[in-house]
DNA sequence: GTGATTATTCAGAAAATTCAGAACAACCAA
DNA sequence: TTGGTTGTTCTGAATTTTCTGAATAATCAC
């Protein structure tokens, strides 16, 4: 692969990840790993991708705990190289698994608190937050079911992919 | 509805507007005027909510665009009052709609330059990159079938939720 | 028209995030 | 041990995002 397409790839992998809720660096970090056959060690990649070696560091280091990097050592190597996790599918699934945890489950329950609190004073209100309360809970639901089983769930997403396609004309 | 209640609905709310992709103000207001049956002024919402007029006036126009807050008009009274509209579907929809196309889209056709660019001498980085293609082009079916039709969409979620529960326990 | 009230815009302040580089720690070889 | 190499942590700088408050515009009553 030349050097103008990866890093092409590298820099709109970078935008995206704010898509999944991480920072620039550690998905262009990400990017070059998924698009190098070669384990890298930190040197090539402050190099390469000109960042300091403290902010790679971090970097690698949020990446392994998302389980979206792996560590590994060569032989006859003193430092440590990184190579990205073949199944980029993982990624989607911890990072959409925590974020569910840490942003839409709080707010469904506090939403769920309102409505227990709410009298019948106000119907108006009151059937506008459970109408929301539905819509929350069927979300919850299909991202309970989609992340209970990252295998299911994929060949789900691959049946439907390749089964109803949506356009089946020339260009996709 | 007690007031306490009501603000940790409009902080939980609130965090939750990062998921969407909208920010904490915007979230806050329109959670707000959710939780309120009256129409509530400029001044109102800011006080309650403890924000400068510039920055509310601001968010307003913003969910105004967005389609998920109204302004009216009280007979008798000068100023603009606002509320939300009754149906907090149209809010995930037009959001989603607009996150995907500007973020999704444009990495998925990145990715796909990339690979019509990329030679054959590399069949890993190859084989990783198409999974991922196959990956991002599920998510954009199902999304496109997702936004294409609200009415739709809503009805089947609604399905899914009434028909199958995960779990049918007390306390849901 | 004037003056009073409300709404909007916008420059820059404040806050939050991201990052570089220095300081430190761990490790190894000789 | 010392010197050299690599990895990590952390402080403060740079950048970006968000918000305030003042200036401006719009609207209405008179």
């Amino acid at each position: 692969m030349d050097i103008d397409t990866r890093s092409e790839f590298v820099e709109s992998w970078g935008s995206m990840g704010v898509l999944w809720g991480i920072n620039r660096s550690m998905a262009r970090i990400h990017a070059l790993l998924l698009a190098t056959r070669e384990p890298l060690g930190l040197e090539e990649i402050t190099e390469e991708l000109d960042m300091s070696r403290g902010n790679a560091s971090m970097c690698l280091k949020e990446l392994r705990h998302w389980g979206v990097v792996r560590r590994v050592n060569l032989t006859g190597e003193r430092r440590d190289f990184y190579i990205a996790e073949d199944d980029a599918w993982s990624m989607l699934f911890r990072i959409a698994s925590e974020r569910k945890k840490r942003e839409f489950d709080p707010a469904l329950s506090a939403l769920r608190k309102v409505l227990a609190s709410a009298g019948e004073e106000d119907d108006l209100v009151r059937d506008r937050l459970e109408e929301l309360e539905e819509m929350l809970r069927a979300m919850d639901r299909l991202l309970q079911r989609f992340l209970a089983s990252e295998g299911a769930s994929r060949g789900m997403l691959k049946f439907l992919s390749a089964q109803i396609p949506y356009r089946s004309k020339k260009g996709e």
